[in-house]
DNA sequence: TGTACATCAGTGAACGCGCGTTCACTGATGTAC
DNA sequence: TGTACATCAGTGAACGCGCGTTCACTGATGTAC
């Protein structure tokens, strides 16, 4: 039994690094499931016996590299002890992670998917609600603006989706490393809000 | 001489505008070069004798489209009198061009396409150098703080843009009027800096 | 322990489809004298 | 003004390619008695 669902899931492994490999070899122009079953080793057929297709490898993809670096940033959101810090923490934590981890980051800011694919909600939702009960008390104590968590999400993650995706894009003027000196501190200002 | 230009130029206009309904109507996906001629009804020939390929109205349409919004916040930003104004009513007429040009506001998004193609980023260059000149003053007088230009707009244009993308994939709890109410006010908080 | 059967895992040739592109061509407009 | 030529604009059948998918099959592992 255990065997059995280990040569499974060995297989899924395989597939889904072979897959990573591509996107930090080619991008998201060479991620085809020809090349993904010529990278792996692995058949077409098998393939679709684990993912039923290659939507399904790509959105478990996504979804694994999603449930990553929330995961990163809780685990540093946990450590703080202020909302400043919280915050902060969680902003550079992105930075860091993504810089890190170009190859996933990558697939992040460039996979043809949704964050709102059923399968990707999902591993987002229940972490975001561990994010939301850490912030709730924050704004009821005034410490963050009364904001509604999704404009708080924005708000934070924007600018820093957006310098990484840049950055992914090898634009001119990114430096990651200034954006994570600077960045986290204005981010801060943005969802404190006037008082203080 | 006129003539024969116009007729030329009508025929791209028609192109682009076939382009467009189609993003309105069917989204990248549906966006092919097949669909582009079937609807336009110009003949694929005609379309590379203008275009080169079919990269090349792609490039045209994201470039024509980022052209539009870059000018409608500058027009926005020259009649404000204050670098608070001003940041804010920009960040509002983001928002409210997105709101009010959907498929436009979806090629941008969603095309397959770099800001970094030559063609789009001659477009984006010679505006942003605009908006820069505005900022200056403010940025040496101290009313915005020292940040590179490039940080600047990844901390203004960043949450806007994440909260459009999300608003044109049609995810629950966007509310583009909510964000025109409250987001520019929370930018202007991360550029102002502490002072103040 | 051995044997029969069921289920899970994996194979790869074959398929259809629609994509972007090419090319030899016709028609319209502008230019020269 | 007319005619000859050059250039620009437009046509659409044909092409090759690589994509995602299917399917009839074999092999490996687990289960029952």
């Amino acid at each position: 039994m255990t065997a059995k669902q280990d040569r499974g899931r060995q297989t899924i492994r395989i597939l889904l690094d072979a897959a990573l490999d591509i996107f930090a070899d080619e991008g998201v122009e060479g991620f085809t499931i020809t090349s993904v079953v010529n990278r792996s080793g692995v058949s077409v057929g098998s393939l679709y016996h684990h993912f039923g297709s290659f939507d399904g490898l790509s959105t478990a993809l996504y979804a694994q590299c999603t449930a990553e670096v929330m995961d990163t940033m809780i685990d540093t959101m946990h450590r703080a002890s202020t909302a400043r810090t919280g915050i902060e923490a969680m902003a550079r934590s992105y930075l860091r992670w993504s810089r890190d981890h170009r190859p996933k980051s990558l697939v992040l800011h460039t996979a043809r998917e949704s964050e709102y694919r059923p399968a990707v909600a999902e591993v987002k939702r229940s972490r975001l609600v561990e994010i939301e009960k850490w912030l709730m008390p924050h704004i009821e104590a005034g410490r963050v603006q009364a904001l509604s968590p999704v404009v708080i999400e924005l708000l934070t993650m924007g600018p820093l989706a957006m310098t990484v995706g840049r950055w992914l894009e090898n634009m001119p003027g990114i430096d990651l490393d200034e954006a994570i000196t600077v960045m986290p501190e204005c981010i801060w200002f943005s969802v404190k809000g006037p008082v203080g």
